[in-house]
DNA sequence: GTGATTACGGACCGATTGGTCAATAACTCA
DNA sequence: TGAGTTATTGACCAATCGGTCCGTAATCAC
């Protein structure tokens, strides 16, 4: 019984989380955040109380999306090398070709720590905290670690350090040729047929 | 002939790093850096051109303390696996005590990235490549490393990436347990003696 | 001493920050 | 159609941003 709103909320949604993403916390401005969603300021207070809430839900965005995916390719179907291959291919793919390097969200996210608030550095350290999860169960799938939980607890987070510090250097414009080595090397380290 | 200067630029460099390793670039007002260093705008604006300037500065000096300090620590004598675990212990030792987690300042600043210019981005590559490079040399020194080359760059490119993300995870709060584990999961996997 | 030179501190600058308000446009339901 | 409700817009707000200016204090050579 009123006007409908002209805009997709997820649609700004996923512009919102492209411009912290790229820009940070402080770094990203309210004009920024409007050019990218092409709405105006008084639209977006409608939805969000501030700029923080609108960080949260880039954030919450970003785990419902990338890390979603990240979850979605180590669960399919094979040995525990072969699932950590694809997964570090599809972190690869951003190095080739042209475009931005934009590294991982969560990453930058806590560099930006000090301009968090509590919600905000909860909700990075427990979707850390569940792909370090999801490498674990996928370590679990196959021996040695099925039967070593503490083996595939030390594995798991030792992939996770990797699976983060590979995204940095991609931010930092390593050459893609070194990282690939890095992948190849992590990966002959991973047991199993 | 005249007034000498009352304070130590070098000591104001290291409060001036230590604002910009904390909150970033856009995160650090130049309030903040007046307080941390206790000196006036105008004292610091003749020191450096602009903010930007400071920044760059705080970067080398980065690179000249903490940096050089990690390759200080790599070049002591010893096996590689154990050279690499002395460096690795010393960025554990964030995580005991209740002191801030301050992560490391090139993957602060290469998430920065976008408000970054190109002398401070090209620095902060150059100065990962240069760890990089120390970790090479720290591999060269024993076999299977030292005859080959290939497992050399590949085996530095993981512990690279390894290390990075360590000091990434550090900065989220992860365990310090979940961290040692990963480390020593990661050590292990160093071939020799 | 005196004059020249420099460091220091606070007032001040325009621009931009995140955020608000009031007027208008567009829609639904009766 | 008209009443009621909501989306949209741009003007507007105080506060803060990075950066500058200028008066004053301190130190030198002489």
């Amino acid at each position: 019984m009123a006007r409908p709103r002209e805009f997709d909320p997820q649609e700004a949604l996923g512009a919102i989380m492209g411009v912290f993403w790229r820009n940070g916390f402080e770094g990203a401005s309210m004009q920024d955040i409007e050019a990218a969603t092409g709405l105006n300021k008084q639209s977006l207070y409608r939805i969000y109380a501030d700029k923080r809430a609108m960080y949260l839900a880039a954030l919450r965005h970003y785990d419902e999306t990338e890390v979603a995916r990240a979850g979605e390719i180590l669960s399919r179907p094979g040995a525990p090398r072969e699932r950590f291959r694809r997964l570090f291919n599809d972190v690869l793919a951003e190095t080739t070709g042209d475009g931005p390097r934009r590294g991982c969200f969560l990453c930058n996210a806590s560099t930006d720590e000090a301009q968090l608030d509590d919600d905000a550095r909860a909700f990075v350290n427990d979707a850390m905290r569940r792909i370090e999860g999801a490498f674990r169960d996928t370590l679990a799938a196959a021996a040695p670690y099925a039967e070593d939980v503490g083996l595939r607890k030390a594995t798991a987070a030792k992939l996770l350090a990797f699976y983060f510090g590979l995204r940095v250097l991609i931010k930092a414009n390593m050459p893609a040729a070194t990282l690939r080595a890095g992948v190849r090397q992590a990966l002959d380290e991973i047991d199993g047929d």
